[in-house]
Formats: structure tokens, C-alpha cells, sequence
DNA sequence: GACAACATACGAATCGATTCGTAAGTTGTC
DNA sequence: GACAACTTACGAATCGATTCGTATGTTGTC
């Protein structure tokens, strides 16, 4: 919380959503994982996780000869920067116009609606 | 409207911004707008805008000897191709998720929650 | 016509992200 | 111990995006 969330890359973000929903997991575990969507080689991910070490993204436990990795940074807190950058970038800072875009981008179903509508009620209540 | 839409890169949108802003423009008109928030050399824009003629992002009239460009995407339909794709790559396809983090990306205001909670009941009207 | 100002064209350097091959060390099994 | 399987480390190629220098052509003014 002390730093400001660092903006992973595509394939760093896609090696921190499978760490967010497995929990701490080696190398081998997250190749696995992603080879199920794209081919991939092993050395590829393992260099990508020992960049984001460096980076600070992923913390490295040494103990096990199988290194084990965890993510530093919440799922939220990096979707709330990723969005806000999509925000200025795309939107120039207009949220309204962000979310009328999100709820078309394919026509939404009504349960869909209704439950951001309870969000958006709760949202309300917090807002000053 | 007959191919799906491109996916601009970062500086390819800033000046897309800039053309739908402002509409059709020349090089000098771009490079003079973005030169507000960043420092940044003219042949930069023009190369740039060039390459976005290639790729088809935008169209160029050579009538004058400064030509001017005009985007080939409009910006409703650019801001839903990249907010799919932050969708899929960051929230797993979960719009509800992305809808919350966007509301909470800073303490909106009410007026402002008051305005998306209108969009989402025309919204509503219109889902299946 | 000479010159300054301005336009496009284009090759090339740079940069970050990604990818992978290869080297070298560790482990478990026979 | 020998070997297969597995691991990390790391250099290097590649790729797309970005940036800019330089060449070359056009326009308007004196």
C-alpha cells in the first residue's frame, strides 16, 4: 500500500491472474496453466516471473528448489489501475461515458443490469 | 463498419483523440494539440500518422500540400474495442467486477453516480 | 531568382516486451 | 555412480511501438 500499483504488461498480467486465483505457485505450475490457452515455452514464463521479481510485482520463496511465487499486488488494486489508465487514455477521464461504453459492449443481459444496479445503489451510499 | 475495429496503440490514440475532437486536421494541427501535455518532435506525429494511414486508422487527403486526416474509427466504437479487451485480459471477462472497480476508482460523486444510474435504466429497457 | 519556412518521405536508432536456446546445477531412480 | 528429468540463470534474437535526423520538394516573399 506503501507504493503506487505498477502497471504489469499483458503477459505479466496474465501470470498474475493465474497466481491471484491458484495462490502462490511455482513456475511450472503457471506454465501449465497458461499452456491450456496458448502455446508457450517453459524458459518463457520462468523468465517473464524471475522480470517481474525484479520489478517487484511477485515475491520469490528460494526454499524449495522449486521456487514458489506470489503476487504483491491485489487483483483490484491492478484493475482499478488499469482501468483509471484506460480512463484518461481513452475516455479523457469521462467515467460516465466508460461505463455506458461497458454495459454495451454486447447487449447486457437483465440479471447482469440488475445486479450492477445494486451495486450502484451501494456505491451511492459511500459517496459524498 | 464492414471490418471489426483496429486496436490503436497508445500514441495512435492520443492522436485519434485529437481528431475526433477536433476533426479532420493536418499534421501541424495534431503535433500543436499534443504538444500541450508533452514535449514531442513533428516528424514523430507525422511518421506516426503515416503508419495509421496503412494500417487503415485513418484517411488522408492529399488535395492540399499539407494533407489532412481524418479518423476512420469513431471513438464510441474504439473506447468498447479496448474496454473488451481490458475486460478479458484484467477481469476474466467479469463486466460486473469491471463496472465496480470503475465506480471505485476514486470516491465518485453523487451527481455523477445519480447520471450512470439513469444510463443503466435506459440500459435496462433495452436488454433482452 | 534567392531565400526562409514548411511539407512529406523514409531510413535507422532505440526501447520495452516477449521468446527461446543453451548452460549449469539438483534430485530421484536404477 | 550413471542417467533421466527437472530446475534456475542468462544471453540473445525478435517484434512492435516510438522517436528523430536527414533528404527532398513546395510555397510565398522580397
Amino acid at each position: 500500500m506503501s507504493t503506487a500499483p505498477i502497471r504489469p504488461s499483458d503477459g505479466e498480467l496474465a501470470i498474475l491472474r493465474v497466481l491471484w486465483s491458484q495462490g502462490p505457485s511455482t513456475v511450472r505450475d503457471v506454465h501449465t496453466e497458461l499452456s491450456k490457452d496458448r502455446e508457450m515455452g517453459y524458459t518463457t514464463v520462468l523468465k517473464l516471473m524471475q522480470i517481474m521479481v525484479e520489478k517487484g510485482l511477485v515475491a520469490r520463496d528460494e526454499r524449495a528448489r522449486s521456487h514458489t511465487y506470489r503476487p504483491l499486488q491485489g487483483e483490484a488494486e491492478t484493475q482499478r489501475c488499469l482501468l483509471k489508465e484506460l480512463l484518461q487514455k481513452a475516455f479523457a477521464g469521462n467515467r460516465r461515458e466508460l461505463v455506458l461504453q461497458a454495459l454495451e459492449t454486447e447487449p447486457a443481459s437483465a440479471e447482469e443490469l440488475e445486479d450492477i444496479r445494486k451495486l450502484l445503489k451501494d456505491a451511492k451510499g459511500r459517496a459524498r
